[in-house]
RNA sequence: GGGUGAUUAGCUCAGUGGAAGAGCGCUUCGUUUACACCGAAGGGGUCGGGAGUUCGAAUCUCUCAUCACCCACCA
């Protein structure tokens, strides 16, 4: 075996991700035992369009880590992979790209054209994310890849819908849904997201009719009650958005309002439009905002629909799809009014440039009362952002509310667990107020709905037309459109990849799958409607624990985003440090329930981690460290020997509970205080000595248990860092299966946990560390072999001190060890709790220094024993602290106190030896 | 406006009732034959402020401050 210094990342990766996929090793139920429990995650599928952004790389981590741990307990393990069609962004990318390379339109192509081109693209440019994934080393069974366009997926999905339909949960109604202006297509409530805009409020006067006036107050006394009044013959309404007064169709006015009370039930007429509206006592209005009166647009806004429904007012659509007033020929705008001529001008308008005239006529003809700056939250297409438009269409609907129960049911009964349980209280909160979700989309890419109409406008729902002709008697009829939300196909993964409706083996096998990793950022578009529609669909669970995780985010806490430009891009972070580095970096973030916030250094320092392994593994192959035959870590007689093996119990067990809780930083932070702070700091010294001593017993027992820990140390590892990992496998010995799928050590019943060579080696630890740190208060030179007296020992530390003699030697640079003598004039002075050392060094040290630095030692000593003796001695301590604190307590008492006697005396003897 | 979470070392973050931690950075020393992507020894924190519960609080409660995110809000 011949290791170069470090581990070449660039170059292994990919060799070894071959050599698993080429050997099966991700295929489900691979290195699984006979009757062994499955395990099944879903992955959420990206987007076709999508390129691996951290986040990504960071949920595949964390669900690597899951599958590759199970696969090597020998579950049966199945990490379903597969992408998403993505309907507005797919659509959105292939017309960007007609356009840039000149090419006809989607409009100019027609549906079919257009959906042959979108394929296209899928087949050339779809599998870029898959490929990012396996440069990340995700184990996924690529030969059950999915798409939720495939024909099989396709046909779930529709009759999903006719099921849905056939029980009455999905139905079609013309009502107000979010309009997309910019894709001209509705979308979902949680598809808008809220904007801060600095915008202007204005105020318009709307004339009373029939010559009414009333008298307006105007000035104030000093509790607040109107003294001054003013006649009007106009009442005065607030809007930001003036264009929609063209479909205004009436005045609100709260009932409660004084002002105003004297207008209800008469009528305004409407500038420009010279519509006659009536003013309307409606909950709604509210005195304190705008004027009071405010003015009601039933087709344009949501509030304005409840209104208009309960005051019986019409609702008048002046817009078209791409959000331009339609006016001329607009029967429902003209019924019952003569627009003014101007009025006819803002035909066929944007609404921002309506909205700009608007204001210029009203400022022109004197209606304009007077305009204020205003900050208000518009909303806004999450993928388009720009403002929807409340619109008056028909679509189709889910039910919710109908479907909801079950898919509450199920995590209140815990027969799925959300982690962590703050997730658990949003999912309800949403879930309780649930409102119809529009599933239609007016887009060409996606899943067209299977409902076809006669010519009387009877729908037949089903899943062919040859059905639906049949159903419909044989008439002509024509298909819907539209297709459906992706979501809603999303909403399926679980079922729709393991071949439902057919009664697959996978289906039995795998469903309910085992646990959903995924962010909190989708937990209502995707995880909520998953649990809904599975249940409602095969009246089952479809996983049995969600786990949440925490967004990455950038330095500033905000969400990455390439609008905002402050994406890491994790592939370049694995071409510098590797795919291990990263991966390991993102496990330790994991904390539940958190941001994280990526720092670049902490990839570099657990890069850093891997070469120290690796190096470790050099260090031992130089040593020809090989396990002998037959070799049992129980059969060991050597104390650090003994002690590390039970250190390597202690990881394996750490890891394991960790991994059992999802707590996949602590995991990561177990195997790396372990293969560093233990086994490299202070093991592999240890056995450096050892094994140059020759060949003897004890040689070989070391060798045999360096290489044993190592091998441990790797597979440990290997969930988190499986290339390294892996490649140090094959080179350190003959291996019949990969890393891959080597089983996962279970020891914690095998009694290798030796409580006495543990107490034997912390002391040799701790007496090490004392020396060194006093070598260097005392700058003795690194290289001065030292001689350590023993002063003080009891029999038992004489003991574990002679036997373990050479690891002080050499680890505190100390050349002979003498027992039993007594402290020369002039020497330093080491106190542990286990005994009194010192250094002879007459000649070298500084007395004063010494003094200071026993005295500071002692006053810290003494400093502890006060406060834990204060606490011992409260009575009320005694008996309501757990009898374990007690002991613990006094146990530290004791050792300190004899610390600061050792210090006392040989502070004393400084002093008078002076 | 409603909700959730955060505030711990210079930076990025763990730690949820019993001795303040990690990575990076900083200081000093080091060619001890695995590793300078290293080793050794250090410095650095009244755990956002205040009050309370408790024998004991970074951890539980209340309160204030600041920040972030989610939901609602286009008069």
């Amino acid at each position: 075996m011949k290791l170069e210094k470090k581990f070449d990342a660039s170059e292994a990766e990919g060799r070894i991700y071959r050599q698993w996929e080429e050997s099966g090793a991700f295929k489900a139920g691979a290195n699984s035992e006979p009757g062994a429990d499955s395990f099944c995650i879903m992955i959420p599928p990206p987007n076709v369009t999508g390129a691996l952004h951290i986040g990504h790389a960071f949920n595949n981590t964390l669900q690597d880590v899951l599958v590759r741990w199970h696969r090597m307990r020998r579950h049966d393990v199945l990490w379903q992979p597969g992408q998403d069609h993505a309907g507005i962004a797919t659509q959105m990318v292939v017309e960007r790209e007609l356009a840039a390379e000149g090419q006809p339109s989607r409009q100019e192509l027609g549906r079919d054209e257009f959906l042959n081109q979108v394929w296209s693209w899928k087949e050339k440019s779809g599998g870029e994310i898959i490929n990012q994934l396996k440069r990340l080393g995700a184990s996924c069974d690529w030969s059950r890849n999915r798409f939720t366009m495939d024909e099989g997926f396709h046909d779930a999905v529709l009759k999903v819908f006719r099921d849905l339909y056939d029980k009455g949960f999905i139905y079609r109604g013309k009502r107000l849904v979010n309009w997309d202006p910019h894709f001209e297509t509705a979308i979902s409530d949680i598809e808008v997201e809220q904007v801060e805009v600095n915008g202007t409020l204005w105020r318009f006067r709307y004339s009373l009719e029939n010559s009414l006036t009333y008298a307006h107050p105007i000035s104030f006394d000093s509790k607040g009650n109107p003294s001054g009044w003013e006649e009007r013959d106009y009442l005065v309404v607030a809007t930001t958005r003036p264009e929609t007064m063209l479909g205004d169709t009436g005045i609100a006015v709260h009932p409660d309002d004084a002002r105003y009370e004297t207008l209800v039930g008469k009528t305004v007429r409407l500038p420009l439009v010279g519509r006659s509206i009536p003013i309307v006592a409606d909950e709604y209005a509210d005195p304190t905002k705008g004027t009071g009166a405010v003015k009601i647009t039933p087709a344009h806004d949501f509030n304005d629909w409840d209104v208009g429904q309960r005051a019986g007012l019409r609702a008048i659509n002046v817009m078209n799809p791409k959000a331009e007033m339609t006016l001329e020929g607009n029967l429902e705008f003209l019924d019952g009014c003569e627009p003014a001529p101007e009025a006819l001008t803002l035909d066929g308008l944007d609404r921002y440039d309506a909205r700009k005239k608007i204001v210029a006529f009203a400022q022109a003809q004197g209606w304009l009362d007077g305009a204020d700056p205003d900050q208000h939250a518009v909303p806004h297409g999450d993928r388009s952002k720009t403002a929807v438009e409340p619109y008056l269409t028909n679509q189709w609907f889910v039910d919710a509310k109908k479907i909801v129960g079950a898919a509450m049911d199920a995590v209140k009964s815990g027969r799925t667990r959300i982690i962590p349980d703050q997730y658990a209280k949003l999912y309800f909160n949403w879930l309780e107020n649930i409102e119809p979700w529009c599933i239609s989309r007016q887009l060409w890419w996606g899943h067209q709905i299977p409902v076809w109409y006669d010519e009387e406008g009877n729908q037949y729902c089903a899943l062919s037309e040859a059905e639906a002709r049949a159903m419909a008697g044989g008439r002509v009829l024509q298909r819907d459109p539209d297709v459906l939300d992706t979501w809603f196909s999303s909403g399926l993964w679980p079922i729709g990849t393991l071949g439902w409706p057919a009664e697959t083996p996978e289906l039995q096998r795998y469903f309910p799958t085992d646990v959903l990793v995924t962010g909190f950022d989708i937990l209502f578009f995707w995880v909520a409607r998953m649990m809904m529609m599975q249940l409602a669909v095969v009246e089952e669970i479809p996983f049995r624990t969600v786990y949440v995780h925490a967004l990455v985010r950038d330095e500033d806490g905000k969400k990455m985003a390439k609008s905002l430009g402050n994406v890491i891009d994790p592939l370049e972070l694995v071409e510098k440090y590797g795919a291990d580095s990263v991966r390991f970096t993102l496990a330790t973030m994991a904390a539940m329930g958190r941001d994280l916030r990526l720092a670049e250094s902490r990839v570099e320092g657990y890069r850093n981690f891997g070469t120290k392994i690796w190096n470790a593994v050099r260090l031992a192959g130089l040593n020809g460290c090989r396990m002998s035959q037959g070799f049992d870590p129980a059969d060991n007689r050597e104390a650090v020997n003994k002690w590390i093996v039970g250190e390597t119990v202690r990881a394996i067990e750490a890891v394991d509970r960790a991994l059992d809780n999802f707590r996949f930083n602590d995991a990561a932070n177990a195997i790396y205080a372990f293969v560093w702070g233990r086994f490299c700091d202070w093991y592999l010294e240890f056995a450096k000595p050892l094994i140059g001593l020759g060949s003897t017993e004890r040689v070989e027992e070391t060798k045999s248990t360096v290489a044993w820990v190592i091998e441990h140390c790797l597979k440990l590892l290997h969930p988190f860092m499986p290339f390294i990992t892996e490649e140090l496998w094959a080179v350190t010995g003959e291996r019949e299966r990969m890393l891959i799928h080597a089983d996962w050590p279970q020891l914690a019943t095998a009694g290798l946990v030796d409580e006495q060579a543990d107490r034997e080696i912390n002391r040799i630890i701790r007496l090490v560390e004392e020396i060194r740190s006093v070598r260097t208060q005392m700058r003795i030179p690194a290289g001065a072999r030292i001689q350590l007296l023993a002063i003080k020992l009891d029999e038992a530390s004489r003991q574990s001190l002679s036997k373990n003699e050479i690891l002080v030697q050499r680890l505190a640079r100390v050349e002979r060890v003498e027992d039993g003598g007594i402290a020369p004039p002039d020497s330093v002075t080491i106190s542990v709790d286990w005994g009194e050392f010192c250094l002879p060094l007459a000649d070298v040290i500084d007395v004063s220094e010494e003094r200071a630095r026993l005295a500071k030692a002692l006053g810290k000593a003494k400093e502890d024993i006060e406060i834990l003796q204060n606490r011992l001695q409260n009575p009320k301590f005694a008996s309501g602290a757990p009898e374990h604190v007690v002991e613990e307590t006094r146990g530290r008492v004791e050792r300190r106190r004899s610390e600061a006697d050792v210090l006392q005396s040989a502070l004393y003897r400084l002093k008078t030896g002076d």
